[in-house]
DNA sequence: TTTTAGCAATCTCTGAAGAAGAGTGCTAAT
DNA sequence: ATTAGCACTCTTCTTCAGAGATTGCTAAAA
């Protein structure tokens, strides 16, 4: 970490606030005339002029202002800003909302309206990251004959969390032609599931597809064809990360500023927010991290974010956890949004862990 | 509907055909050149001046060619576009595209790539709805204890159409303090599954919305706080009409589109796809009809529509219908999208009554 | 009667030129 | 170390004129 002197730190400082409130160029008179006035402008100009030497800020062209650079963000949410904390009012809208969300206990619908709200606090992009359902302990498998050749598998996990899905056994019924007989009976598939849940409670869900063959080896005396099923389908059955799992809202409110005045990169921008894998890998990259984690412009992988910062915070229910976090140009109102999503991570882990999700 | 000299539509067709092309208002000397080279730039002139009068062109200023209302698109749609069939190739296309993502049987993941694929193909937006699952037929329905106050509701209609639900049966627990105890016999809960069913089953799920406090009057006798339960929930359970079940993509595509240059133009019509609640009901009214449907500009009822048309055609899953479209600029080519939808419908209703989704 | 050539009139678009304004960097004084 | 002063640079806004496109009208031609 480099340092500055308070000087530095002074006129960094206010012209970065500025700066975020103007979007535009900030010069020495600016800052003087808003927070330095004890200074005179040609002594700002002096300090700016090592700034920008140092990589703080970026001046667009001689006798224009400067602006900060991403370096001078970073600094800046590291050393210089001062957290705003939410207030009580704020709070308490929040936890009403949030509460009403998780009302119906239908973890889709809850984290897209996050997501909305989020977005609408901000003004930015709101993105919610459904918890890792992967990374969850598998508690309890059953097995519901629905008709002759379909079953519904239940998932759940320790945390509560609850997963169902449809499986097709398609055995083609060589034997008896053309007859509509029911492929699995309810008492084979009773008992397969006993097996199941005692080889594999307890484990994973991803432990579970990486090694299911070998855990449901020897084991074929009970419904052979299911096993088999089982073992060739696990990817499908185990797979948690489908793209479904991500809410991203808000779009208009980021078309609207300034930074993206420039269709071609808000084009660039929207398609990149539109491939849902890619944002997924983004948001995978901070979970689990302690606390709000802010990227910043070139900080970012993908270079269609390179205009963007990302603010994230991750959430728990029980042994998973999930990412929620806020999508803007890099200048953004850090001071704001990092207790945002502060807040939201931890109302989320608190009304999950209390509201069991289905 | 007005009739127009074989001169007026020989004018009016091509100078759309133009128009759609270039994005642009169009000189009386381009069409000559381009389609009608036996008729003099001035002859062309003066049947432009008939069909702005009435109404089918407009002229932006004086000195600029002309472009069509909406009211020349809706004669153009009506009685002159030649629709331009698909290609084999692109059929083939389709029909394999469409039979991957209905391979899983996961419906949801398939209407979103059908949208996408569909935005992809027509450079505009791409728009599903899932089918009204309200207007089902009650083949089945299950009640699966999961554990002591939660029930999994497995809902059939005829098509076939699976849907499950977790309900959460949280009767305050009175009686026993702390105790954790089965809230609903599993005996209990098998005879109010068949009582559900002998009562339900044939009816229209908003029939049955509607009216279960009447039908399941009387039946108090085996478990009375399930069924007021299920009374009072009847709303929540037996609703299907969430804004999971749009599908919009393709929002990149229509950014770039000429007409909306405009940012804030642009904004508001984001807004309006963004409110998945009015996108629904402006799908809900193209809902049923027979064969492709072409709303035009103004012949929208949202403002926000007023610079699209929309494209739609309904596809079905036995005895329930779903919505396909595509949403541009009232500068579209109708000629090929219609074409388009005509095909994903026939193709959606191919496939889903082969393929019993989840 | 219908079509066309010719032409003035209208409007947009583009680029140049100039003026105004904002802000800097440097120098010399404080 | 700080500041005042000032020349210099760059952007932005306005104006203006010219080029280009296209029309509407009129009168001639078919």
């Amino acid at each position: 970490m480099e340092t500055l002197s308070q000087r530095e730190r002074d006129v960094l400082q206010s012209l970065i606030q500025i700066h975020i409130a103007t979007a535009a160029p900030v010069s020495s008179r600016a800052i003087c005339k808003k927070y330095l006035s004890e200074l005179s402008p040609a002594t700002v100009r002096n300090t700016m002029m090592d700034l920008e030497e140092r990589g703080f800020l970026d001046q667009p062209h001689t006798s224009a202002g400067r602006e900060p650079t991403d370096k001078g963000y970073r600094y800046y949410v590291d050393s210089l800003m001062k957290k705003e904390a939410l207030s009580s009012e704020e709070k308490r809208l929040l936890r009403r909302r949030f509460r009403s969300y998780f009302k119906d206990r239908d973890a889709e619908y809850a984290f897209n309206e996050i997501s909305r709200t989020i977005a609408q606090l901000s003004h930015q992009l709101g993105v919610v990251l459904s918890p890792r359902f992967e990374e969850g302990i598998l508690q309890k498998l059953e097995l519901i004959p629905l008709n002759r050749s379909r079953v519904l598998v239940i998932i759940t996990v320790t945390s509560g969390l609850v997963k169902t899905i449809t499986v097709e056994i398609d055995r083609p019924s060589r034997s008896s032609t053309g007859r509509r007989k029911v492929l699995i009976s309810r008492k084979k598939l009773r008992e397969a599931c006993q097996l199941f849940n005692e080889r594999l409670a307890g484990l994973s869900i991803k432990e579970i597809r990486r090694s299911i063959q070998q855990r449901l080896r020897y084991s074929t005396q009970t419904a052979p064809e299911l096993f088999s099923f089982f073992i060739k389908q696990a990817n499908s059955i185990f797979r948690f990360d489908s793209p479904r799992d991500l809410f991203v809202e808000g779009r208009t409110n980021i078309m609207l500023q300034p930074e993206f005045r420039d269709r071609q990169r808000l084009a660039e921008l929207m398609e990149f927010l539109d491939e849902q894998d890619r944002v997924i890998s983004l948001l995978n990259q901070q979970a689990g991290k302690q606390g709000v984690v802010v990227t910043i412009g070139s900080e970012n992988a993908f270079s269609q974010m390179q205009v963007c910062s990302l603010v994230t915070s991750s959430y728990n229910i029980g042994d998973l956890s999930g990412t929620v976090g806020m999508i803007g140009p890099t200048r953004m109102r850090y001071s704001k949004y990092v207790s945002l999503l502060e807040y939201t991570a931890k109302l989320m882990s608190e009304l999950l862990s209390e509201t069991p999700l289905t």
